[in-house]
DNA sequence: CATTTAATGCACTAACTAGTTACTTCTTTA
DNA sequence: TAAAGAAGTAACTAGTTAGTGCATTAAATG
């Protein structure tokens, strides 16, 4: 039975997601802690409380990003489709993913920005992510042996650029919408970038 | 003649080459002015006498560092080689280029967390931009003509992918290493990179 | 050489920010 | 039901940071 004006868990909850939010928008070095409170409807002092400091807030926040990306992944059983099929279903869910957790691509750049210093410090991450590139060599093995994939194709470039295509586009929309003088946001241009990856994917594999 | 002592344009231009490599390392909000100031060996107070305010020296960098990248880019004389060695070519350029002047993809990074906000105020910018599109819309043309490309790619589409497989791996150098637990900087992996990305281009225009 | 103009330096401030102290209030359980 | 422990709050601190006021010094000009 949850308690109604006292729930630690709750209240946990909302920080972190409260924290995600904020970081996501301003980065580590931009957020405030004092805004993460506030947006969480809870005090400071629990901030401290539940997570000790800003960065451990922040090394949860990145983690829990990472989880939640690779368990989607998961999810698509790639290996019940088609080589080509499940290529095209893991660009597409690459970009999905991005574009409806933009807080990802923010986390992730302010990340790199530190230099991956709280990464490091969560070891677990590796075995999460040799699954993805062990899945993508499956792939790429079962086209190769169909014969509709060429040979010799390496399984993390492969993954890098399905990443590569989608998160360029979107990490850069302002400065890209500005630049190109077109909203790279708006519906259609969505699509359209959506099916050129996919395009440059299987062209890249293809026998 | 140049004074020895008071030089306004060197120490004008001691402030901006100091004030892009601390924002390159910290972005605008992680920059500190004091900083900037200690590294160009000049007094805060000539920072806030030359350019008005930190956004105001960071707008200043952001311009030079995209004028800086399109000129370099119009000395390729892309016209002057076959479709496809101009393609190539410019895809090894925009590598090297992020390669070496790793501070370019910081600076756009650090402009859309604060989501080109300062950018608009620089229309200058657009022609440039227009030029390389323009320059990029040629080359595919000229190689459909010749039956080196095939029909139909979008010139804007083609620009973001060359800039996307590029920059992607170098601004995700920090996390990718960590998550692939291979040094992605090494001598060998840049070499099987830009590879890798010459290929994908080729590949995705090839008829 | 004298006067003006621009460059430079020091010391300051007002606002902000991560983190803490000291306390109150609620919930659980022996 | 009493006592202990956990959840929550408000006000504070110590340090930092962008930006300035004002005096000084060097170069340009007539």
């Amino acid at each position: 039975m949850k308690a109604i004006k006292r729930d630690a868990e709750a209240t946990k909850a909302r920080i972190l997601l409260a924290a995600k939010k904020e970081f996501a928008r301003r980065g580590l070095g931009g957020a405030r802690v004092d805004e993460i409170a506030e947006r969480a409807k809870a005090n400071k002092r629990m901030i401290y409380h539940y997570y000790q400091s800003k960065e451990e807030l922040f090394r949860t926040v990145l983690e829990e990003a990472y989880l939640d990306i690779r368990s989607a992944e998961r999810k698509l059983n790639l290996d019940e489709l088609s080589p080509t099929d499940a290529l095209e279903t893991l660009v597409k869910f690459t970009w999905n993913y991005y574009l409806k957790n933009p807080e990802f691509i923010t986390l992730v750049n302010s990340e790199n920005l530190h230099r991956a210093r709280h990464l490091k410090s969560l070891p677990k991450l590796h075995e999460t992510m040799r699954g993805l590139v062990d899945q993508v060599d499956n792939i790429l093995k079962r086209g190769q042996k169909s014969g509709e994939f060429r040979s010799g194709i390496d399984a993390t470039q492969l993954n890098i650029t399905i990443a590569a295509i989608g998160y360029y586009y979107l990490t850069n929309r302002f400065t890209g919408s500005f630049l190109y003088e077109r909203d790279l946001m708006d519906k259609k241009s969505l699509e359209e970038r959506l099916a050129f990856n996919i395009d440059t994917i299987l062209k890249l594999v293809s026998a």
